[in-house]
RNA sequence: GCUCCCGUAGCUCAGUGGAUAGAGCAACAGCCUUCUAAGCUGUGGGCCGCAGGUUCGAAUCCUGCCGGGGGCGCCA
């Protein structure tokens, strides 16, 4: 990363003045060429401790900045900007650099990251999408920086909607429909429950009572359970293996049954919870909070949602000493994971717990729901998604064979989705539509995709290995490529940090915007020195590591032709 | 009532304290006898919801208001 590498410039010139700590977080990239490759901010924040104009004080600093081999020339500028000009050959080395591994900011560190967790018994719709394209990018974004990950799919396999599928299994089942489709079978018998429990209030104590039995032990429920979870596991890993995800551990909410009843006995015991209108919650004293209280037992005996959560920090805890968790799931459950963050470290959990939670899908007419059943089908929308990739192939690459445009559109129309997804800020709603969902022109997964297969096919046909160690700048299209790639490190650690995969995404974006301004600038293998060639064909090669490497992270397929 | 999030170009969105607010789509005008036209070049398009405040500097932070969405004990 280029501000790393400017680090010990950047912190030697502050520790003149003031204390060094902020002196990186001031070197930022400049919006407008014209202002150089840094800007240094310095002399803002510290001219009002020292009682001077910023504009003097980054006279002052000036010359020390300039003594850095890499720094060509550092000007003040308006009222205190530190402008910084890199040499060529600076940007050429952090080029380089950023086309190898990611920083290693992780190293030594676990984390836990719990995403997806559908819940049992209904298909994945495209309500799903978030949590689960949030979580693998996220997800990449670590490993890549060397975190120790574990991605623990916290399946909903142990609520009420049991007690209801039990009371409507034994009812309404229809064994023929069950047959040719499963899932579709006790879904449909969700959603009728649903509707006769409106006219039958008795039906939802009956369901009540049901969870309950299920939660005791009782035998014949438990079969019936297995039989649901299988079921639904089997669809869930269907998508899954279309959607490239890969999870370490599958520990639904059934895996900390057994430990409830400890969890509210600790809580009661050290005075956290009490008992109030039959059911046992927890209050809390901390002023964003006072107000609500937090449940977790309730008046039948039954366990929820955040006795579950308890459980399961605690087992992670334990099991894996993580230095944080993460948690993905939509902004509905932001009071939720404050109180449960309250209570957990109330117990003494240490690790640094996350809710990373992202904004709502809705439909143009509205919230989706199951039981509504205006539910769009995530499998329904990749076969549409492929389906119109097809198209496309068939149109741009019909000499390839039908196998090869198979696999292109399957890896174009998923990738399609999933960068509609995650290029998009995570914490802001969004509207779906087809059209937006499934575009194939202009900032998408494709136009991706294309750059890296370009540049794979260009060195192809070069016909000679490709030397990264023969690159030199004689082109502005080329400085500000390489100025770009150098940025992927950066770029890669703010989306880390901020837990934000569109900031990766749209650096990508402008990476390939450059690439094709590279293209359209300099020739590489025609009307060219063998010097020019060489060190051309050196920057396509980084360009390509930088995609490939930048693609994967975010959970996108990578093609080399297309 | 309390609370969280959002409001940026015709549409969908980036931009979460830096200089002249950016993309894509849509519209219009061009570019395939040279390395992939899933592309490129150009044009038009903005009281950044409104009003105050903080700051050398505000789309960004604070306060109030308007509009939209979410949450607030037996769902997860």
């Amino acid at each position: 990363m280029i501000p790393e590498l400017l680090r010990p410039l950047t912190e030697s010139a502050a520790a003149t003045v003031t204390d060094p700590a902020t002196a990186v977080d001031a070197l930022v990239p400049t919006t407008n060429p014209a202002h150089g490759d840094y800007q240094w901010n310095f002399a803002f924040r510290s001219a009002k401790a020292l009682r001077t104009a910023p504009r003097a004080l980054a006279e002052r600093l000036r010359p020390l900045l300039a003594n850095h081999p890499g720094v060509r020339e550092v000007e003040v500028a308006g009222p205190g900007f530190l402008n910084i000009r890199l040499h060529d050959s600076f940007v050429v080395e952090a080029a380089r650099r950023a086309a190898g591994s990611l920083p290693q900011i992780g190293a030594g560190q676990t984390v836990v990251i719990d995403y997806s967790s559908p819940n049992v018994a209904k298909r994945m719709h495209i309500g799903h999408m978030r949590s689960t394209h949030l979580g693998h990018a996220l997800d990449g974004l670590h490993r890549a920086t060397g975190h120790r990950v574990i991605a623990d799919n916290h399946i909903g396999d142990w609520g009420t909607q049991f007690g209801k599928l039990i009371v409507a299994w034994h009812r309404w089942l229809d064994p023929e429909h069950y047959a040719e489709d499963p899932i579709g079978e006790l879904e449909r018998l969700y959603v009728h429950f649903g509707n006769q429990v409106a006219e039958n209030p008795a039906l939802a104590d009956e369901a009540r009572a049901g969870t309950v039995k299920l939660q005791q032990g009782d035998e014949a429920s438990r079969r019936l359970w297995r039989e649901f979870m299988e079921v639904s596991l089997r669809e869930f890993n269907a998508v899954y293996e279309r959607l490239g995800v890969r999870f370490d551990e599958t520990l639904g909410e059934s895996a900390y049954a057994e430990a409830l009843p400890d969890v509210v006995k600790q809580l009661v015991d050290r005075g956290v919870a009490r008992s109030s209108e039959g059911a046992v919650v927890v209050s809390f004293d901390e002023p964003a909070l006072k107000d609500h209280v937090l449940m977790i037992q309730k008046r039948d005996g039954g366990f929820n949602y955040a006795t579950t959560d308890i459980a399961t920090v605690q087992y992670r805890v334990a099991r894996w000493n993580p230095q944080r968790i993460i948690y993905v799931t939509d902004t509905r459950q932001q009071l939720h994971f404050k109180q449960f963050f309250s209570v957990a470290r109330t117990l003494g959990v240490q690790t640094e717990l996350v809710h990373a939670w992202f904004g709502m899908l809705t439909l143009p007419e509205g919230a989706m729901s199951t039981r509504k059943g205006n539910t769009i089908r995530l499998v329904e929308l990749l076969d549409e998604a492929t389906r119109r990739a097809r198209v496309v192939v068939d149109q741009k690459s019909p000499e390839l064979p039908e196998e090869q445009r198979d696999a292109i559109a399957s890896a174009v129309g998923i990738n399609a989705v999933r960068y509609a997804d995650i290029s998009q800020n995570p914490q802001t709603d969004i509207v779906f539509t087809w059209d937006k969902m499934l575009a194939l022109d202009g900032n998408t997964a494709p136009f991706l995709m294309y750059s890296h297969a370009r540049c794979c096919s260009l060195l192809h046909r070069a016909g000679q290995a490709p030397e990264i160690d023969r690159i030199s700048v004689s082109a502005p299209a080329e400085r500000e490529l390489l100025l770009s790639l150098a940025r992927y490190p950066e770029a890669a650690v703010d989306a880390l940090r901020t837990l934000r995969p569109n900031v990766l995404a749209e650096h990508l974006y402008e990476i390939c915007g450059r690439i094709n301004r590279f293209w359209h600038d300099v020739p590489v293998l025609f009307d060219t020195t063998p010097e020019e060639r060489a060190s051309r064909l050196g920057m396509i090669e980084l360009a390509r590591r930088v995609l490939r490497s930048g693609l994967e992270v975010l959970g996108l397929r990578v093609l080399d032709r297309m």
